[in-house]
DNA sequence: CATGAGCGG
């Protein structure tokens, strides 16, 4: 409890008297940017010491990250020094360039043109025969008539042998049986257990959610998907909007679906929003139909 | 005027 009245710092308890008789350091600005330090301390003969600096304070450079354009102008250095700019084969190896896509199916603003390659491909998968892999229809699979009660050829039928010598496993009753023992590929479930026997489902086939979602017409050829999103927001949360566009011309056709997340808003935007003025026409707007 | 896309193979 040596402790000095008036002092706090107990840390400069060693050497009290000799650190309060030194100045403090002073700085001094110049008028060409530096600053000039004026020190006065005990060096280790324990002789008293003035020292002056003059520095200056660098900022740019070292603490602000340079963008990629700049550090390329930067002269390279080690084996590389004195060589021509860009990346050279014998010592640098150029990764894979991997495109960020927050979504699926993302894709980038400046969609580039598709390649000739890709061009033929497209043609050949639309010239492919459509042929059902549930009955070998003239459709896809995901529109066949059957697809709610039957698995598609090869799976409802490729029972274990030993069943299947015994049980015509082309059937409905053979689905059950078969899950679990041989097939790869994945059974909804609505269609295990006998498919339609089982459980019953609600007002038939599936349908998108469309209870709040509204029918835009008489929309501009002009408007834009996102105008259309900033006009309805107003009245709740729009989890979709949909322009209809042609898909070769790309011009809108002139009708809109916007889907809200409660129908209560829906409502409210349906009664705001029909005749508003929007362009040079006339919003209409309803409860949307049920889907195709 | 007008009731949505693509997936997949």
């Amino acid at each position: 409890m040596s402790n000095t009245p008036g002092r706090t710092d107990w840390a400069e308890d060693d050497e009290p008297d000799l650190a309060s008789a030194l100045p403090q350091p002073t700085r001094t600005k110049n008028k060409d940017g530096t600053e000039t330090i004026v020190t006065v301390f005990l060096n280790e003969d324990g002789k008293k010491v003035k020292r002056t600096q003059r520095i200056r304070t660098i900022t740019k450079r070292i603490y602000e990250k340079p963008g990629v354009a700049e550090r390329r102008q930067w002269p390279k250095m080690g084996i590389e020094a004195n060589r021509a700019p860009g990346p050279h084969s014998d010592t640098t190896t150029l990764g894979e360039n991997i495109i960020f896509r927050p979504v699926v199916g993302y894709k980038s603003g400046a969609a580039e043109a598709p390649s000739a390659e890709e061009d033929k491909k497209t043609e050949a998968l639309k010239k492919m025969a459509i042929k059902c892999r549930i009955c070998s229809g003239d459709h896809f699979t995901t529109k066949c008539p059957f697809k709610d009660t039957m698995a598609p050829e090869g799976e409802a039928g490729a029972g274990p042998p030993d069943l299947g010598e015994e049980v015509g496993s082309k059937t409905l009753e053979g689905l059950g049986s078969g899950l679990g023992k041989g097939g790869s590929s994945y059974v909804p479930p609505h269609m295990r257990n006998g498919g339609s026997a089982g459980g019953e489902r609600m007002g038939g086939k599936y349908e998108r959610d469309d209870l709040a979602t509204l029918r835009v017409t008489n929309v501009s050829e002009f408007a834009e998907e996102d105008e259309l999103r900033a006009l309805f927001e107003r009245f709740g949360r729009v989890t979709r909007v949909f322009l209809a566009k042609d898909r070769e011309t790309g011009r809108a056709k002139g009708f809109a679906f916007v889907s809200f997340v409660d129908r209560s808003d829906a409502a409210l935007a349906c009664e705001k929003m029909d005749g508003f003025g929007y362009g040079h026409l006339i919003l209409r707007v309803e409860f949307a139909k049920k889907a195709t």
